[in-house]
Order: C-alpha cells, then structure tokens, then sequence
DNA sequence: GTCTATAATAGGATAGAC
DNA sequence: GTCTATCCTATTATAGAC
C-alpha cells in the first residue's frame, strides 16, 4: 500500500499528488487514508521516504558495505537501481520532491538519503583503492549522474540516457 | 515580468505555482495576469519556457557554434550557466517541470531545449576531433551531470555539485 | 477499518467597473 | 491595463454511521 503512495509521490511530486490520485491507487477512499496518516498528505510522504529509505539500505548500502570484490558489490547495486527505475522509465522519489514545497519539509530525509548513499559509495571506493578526497568526489558523481540521467530520460520520454549510465558506472567509479 | 513568472516556476514547477504565488511575484492581480495570459497557468509556462529556449540560444547555443577554439567557446557556455542557476543556488525550469502534469503537457517544449543543447554540444565536439558517436556520447553525460548537480544540489540545500561539475566540463568533454 | 456526507479552504478563472 | 467582486471547481480534512 505504501508502495502505491510512493508511486504517485514519484510520479507527481508532492503538490501534484492529489488525495484524489492516492485514494485512486490505492483503492481506499480518502477516509480511510486520513485513518492510516492521521497527518495527512505529508505523513504519507514521510511513509513513502522511509519505505525508499529502508529499501535503499538494504538493497543498496548493505551490499555495498559487504563481502566480495569491489566491481561485484557495485553490480548488485546496478541490478537494484535498475530494478527500482523499472530501467529508467520511472522517476526519483526524492528528485520529485525537491521541487516546491516538499523541498524544504522534507529536507532532512531527503539529504540524508543521498549523504547515505554517497557515504556507503565512497567507503567501498576507499576500499579500492582510493583516496578520500577522489572516492568521495566519484560517490558525488555517480549520484549527480543517476538523478541527471533519470530528470534527462523523463524530458525526452526515453530511458535510454539512464541505461547508458547505468553501464557505464562501474568502470567510471573503479578506474 | 516573464523573468518573474519563470522564477516562480523553476522554484515551484507546473502544480506547486500557485497565481497567488504568481500574482505575488509579478505584482500584478490575478486579472491582470489573465490579460496578458489568457490561456492562464499553461500559457504563463509556455512564456517562461519561450523566454528559458531564448536566452539558450544566445547565450549557450551561438557562442558553441561562434568562432574561437573549442575551449573558450565552451568557457563561454559555463560562465552562461554559472549565471543562469546562479551558481548552483537556483533550480533548473525544465528540470522543475518534468515532475507532475507538466512533463507531459510541456513535453515538446522540454525535449526540444534538451535536444538542442546537446546538439549544439555535439556539433562542437565533433568540431574538436570527436567520432560523432562519441561527441553526441559527452553532450548527453553533460546535460546529465548539470541536471543531476542541480538536484543535488537542491537537495543538500548546498550548490557546491553545481559548482563541481561545472568546473569540471570542459576539460571532461574534451579530454 | 471503511464508507457517505460534509465542511472549510484554496485554487483557477471570469465579469465588469474604472 | 488594473482593480474588486464573484463563481466554480478541486482539494484537504473531518464527523459520524455502519
């Protein structure tokens, strides 16, 4: 059920989001969302970012920070990343919701999403090899190029951009 | 006036601009923003939009396909988009519009910009010794990685990512 | 827990005076 | 051209029956 908030979050941001659009995909009338969220459209955002929040760690960062080769923990990432874009024809849940007010009342799940990921980025890239400086400078990349490759693939209607991205970002991040 | 309108719009995309916002910011009541946007909302983005495309073209497309050597065009193209995002501190139109309704209702106009900066970005680096594929290759990571700072930067409410990768470009695209 | 009904408000848009 | 006043609709949110 939170899945299908996050959908519409996604998809429409948070001022676009209608109760409307939320009773819609979730099949339960706007009573029984004020039931479950007594706060409203905003509880119901903060569900959906900690549901993308969990996921992250336990898709993303956990396989980052575990056993095996540097370039095999960053396939798993790929493969999820892959997975929850639905390869590129799916928005961000935080990129939509930088946008008018949600940037500012979500600000701090928003950032530290991103701080966390880069984080956990930066420290399997020191693993390899690298120094601080240049892990954490190719963590910040690699999550400028996922949000810019996924904002480009929503403007030209074509997923191509983020899959480009994708591929390439295991051998750009390990060189 | 229009420079007004795009302000509220890069900040708040299609849904989260409010005609108080708007009427706020122009200083015009909401009647007078119907005398010179009859086709309301919608037709006050196609402005912003218009206004957006033109000041690309003289300030980013011409100076690429301009005289000079590849890099100092490019210089140009930089010093442009540090002034436009204003180093970082401001969100991308486009970008803003791609959430919610307006990806598809402003879909031709949001592609058509894109696709003309990477163009123009392409046609330089072709200029510059690069293999077509390869040119078109760079163009598309260059809009991904300005996009993706400006997320970013949005996000950590803190403009440095811009700041990066816009430092950064030049050498990258013709490396 | 879910529904119907309803309030209360904000948003988009129009009419007409000046 | 700009303003006041107004309308209509959508939206958020709540109350109360079942």
């Amino acid at each position: 059920m939170i899945d299908r908030l996050l959908e519409v979050f996604r998809q429409g941001g948070y001022e676009g989001a209608s109760l409307n659009d939320l009773s819609k995909a979730t099949g339960l009338g706007r009573s029984s969302l004020y039931h479950y969220f007594p706060g409203g459209k905003e509880e119901m955002v903060l569900a959906a970012l900690e549901r993308a929040s969990q996921w992250m760690h336990q898709e993303i960062v956990a396989p980052l920070k575990g056993a095996g080769p540097p370039h095999e923990r960053l396939q798993k990432m790929i493969t999820a990343l892959d997975q929850f874009y639905d390869s590129g024809n799916k928005p961000c849940l935080l990129g939509a919701l930088v946008t008018g007010e949600g940037r500012q009342i979500f600000h701090t799940q928003i950032q530290g999403a991103f701080v966390a990921l880069m984080e956990a980025l930066a420290t399997l890239l020191m693993e390899g090899g690298l120094s601080g400086a240049m892990a954490h400078e190719r963590a910040e990349d690699a999550v400028v190029r996922i949000q810019g490759s996924l904002v480009l693939a929503g403007a030209l209607n074509d997923p191509t951009p983020f899959q480009r991205v994708l591929h390439r970002l295991p051998l750009d991040l390990l060189a």
